[in-house]
DNA sequence: TTCACAACTGCAACCGATTGCAATATGAGT
DNA sequence: ACTCATATTGCAATCGGTTGCAGTTGTGAA
């Protein structure tokens, strides 16, 4: 077994209060009981509990992060900027893997048993409602890449997708596109649905058709060549709106499998800009999520909701920006 | 606050040892109290506080999961994987992300003070004594894709890295290849020495030169084209040995650039079958690694050590095999 | 009916810390 | 040297469970 409070106290002559306040700061001890616990503490190798800690405290400095997307490789991003960031500020991650439909209320009911002090729920294709299931609970939950809801009163960090659908739709139009088609992510997702009302709004303000609408089935490469595929043998589009640069990609390459060159004959953006978008092989245009900014402000946040858990709900979303490499046209204006 | 045992007692009117025996499993008590609980216990939505649980029993059900390499897509399977079956079986991962070089000590000293039951380390490229560390410490550890080595007495689940090598220099060699190069992973990995030390054996039995030896600073695209940049600068080879799919590909996309084809003019060997390898604008012959044969073997044993930690360290290596793509010629006897 | 034995139950100590409170020590001011 | 305010200290209760032990209850066999 592990060193305890006991033997350190036994050994530096004090009592458990004074070794138990030289391990919290703020704590009020003279600096001489302090060396002399901190020469015992270290001739003896003790660390604190911090499960015997979080017992008494009730603040385990444990964050759930609960994820369902392990296939698509910008989460490999999200994962080491929260871990690293949470680590930095002195809370360690439990991940949860939410995989089956029926995890959802599993999730919580594990969170609250491991008494996390809080949540980040780092997904776009889960509602509103499973965010504010979290709050009724009583456990602070930041819904990072979530969407605002006025009746779910959640925090969420993310990104104007509305915005991000009308920008698309100017980037077309400013290269001359004509008429274009959408490939979506999954249809559910909130941002998907958020993008597409944002393009088809705007795109009909600039008179820009929109020729098709089709939804990948989730973001992998594989749905996006199989949701291209089907859009290629309905429709010749000038270009494509991909919901995502995994998607985009396979879209990319189930056109080239057809004998399209990019973009003399199909123009496609993407969405994201993950790492791979910028590979010779696709250098892929693309709208630019913020990932960074969107992590550490969702991770500050969490953090403060847990000093503070009457803060009202807040929505902080962060501007995208359009990413130039070669599979548009270039601009007519530019 | 959550409900307690206590109130769970009192409601149901017995002890609170017989609350904790009826979520105990294997304790004793009647069928009649037991009724008696579990009514209470939902009527007041009772869960048991895994916290207070994990200190008198000294058991947390918490795994820590250590990794270092959140650049590669590789390792979004292995995430998956882990953190999937780890819940199966009723752990929860508590994810330690390396970065820097002072993170070792300190994952030890924090995962120590989490109590965790295990721990996973799945990088090959950290040290066996480094994981030798953590069973000094009594804390049982299983090294996914590490070395075994005597001296550090440790778990080991991965593959036969020599024998990889082999695999390689046989694959060159069935399809007429004369000359090749190797580009290694980073080149203390204690993988990347094992490849190349069964590669070059096998090739000075089959009479195949290497050209030339290099080593990409990380698991990345970005270092994969740099090294190979340098490699074609200095050197005209038939074919080249990757210790990675993703660097491969960078290799890949580096000699394209050079308006090399494939395998016409240069063939390439990939290491891992990661989606992308499968790709179409790559379609990469590549040696593929049952990542999730490791994995689950991985729980399973680290699982099992920690209901009984005096048990021998083992090893446990899986066979790799061959994946036939485009990127080198057709077999001479295939 | 009686007895032995097994099944069940509750008591109370314990896991390893934190913390309010009262007691004591310290130090400044006069 | 004497107050009094302030800083330190230790006691003991507490966080929410588990578990050895002893006592109680129930069962079947004699």
């Amino acid at each position: 077994m592990a060193v305890t409070l006991r033997e350190v106290a036994a050994r530096a002559g004090v009592s458990r209060s004074a070794v138990s306040r030289t391990f919290t700061d703020g704590a009020s001890v003279s600096e001489k009981t302090r060396k002399k616990v901190e020469k015992a503490a270290k001739e003896l190798g003790y660390r604190p509990s911090l499960i015997a800690r979080s017992l008494a405290t009730n603040r385990t400095k444990l964050i759930g992060l609960i994820a369902n997307n392990f296939q698509n490789p910008a989460f490999l991003e999200v994962f080491d900027l929260f871990t690293g960031e949470l680590q930095r500020r002195g809370f360690r991650p439990l991940l949860v893997n939410l995989t089956k439909e029926s995890d959802p209320e599993k999730s919580l009911v594990l969170l609250r048993q491991y008494n996390v002090d809080g949540v980040i729920l780092a997904t776009s294709t889960l509602p509103p409602s499973f965010a504010s299931a979290f709050r009724q609970a009583d456990i602070p939950i930041v819904h990072t890449f979530g969407k605002s809801d006025a009746a779910a009163d959640v925090h969420v960090v993310g990104i104007d997708n509305l915005r991000c659908g009308e920008m698309a739709a100017q980037t077309f139009a400013d290269r001359g596109y004509k008429s274009v088609a959408v490939l979506g992510g999954p249809k559910t997702a909130t941002s998907t649905q958020d993008r597409l009302a944002g393009f088809a709004q705007r795109a009909s303000e600039l008179g820009l058709e929109i020729a098709d609408i089709r939804f990948a089935a989730n973001y992998t490469y594989a749905a996006g060549r199989e949701a291209m595929s089907g859009l290629l043998t309905e429709n010749r589009v000038e270009a494509v709106f991909c919901g995502d640069d995994l998607i985009c990609i396979g879209a990319m390459d189930s056109a080239r499998g057809d004998g399209l060159s990019i973009p003399a004959d199909i123009g496609f953006l993407g969405f994201n800009d993950i790492t791979i978008a910028s590979w010779a092989a696709y250098d892929l245009t693309t709208i630019r999520q913020p990932i960074r900014d969107i992590i550490l402000s969702s991770v500050e946040l969490v953090v403060a909701i847990v000093d503070d858990p009457g803060r009202s709900a807040e929505v902080r979303l962060f501007p995208c920006s359009i990413v130039e490499r070669s599979t548009l046209r270039p601009s007519a204006r530019g």
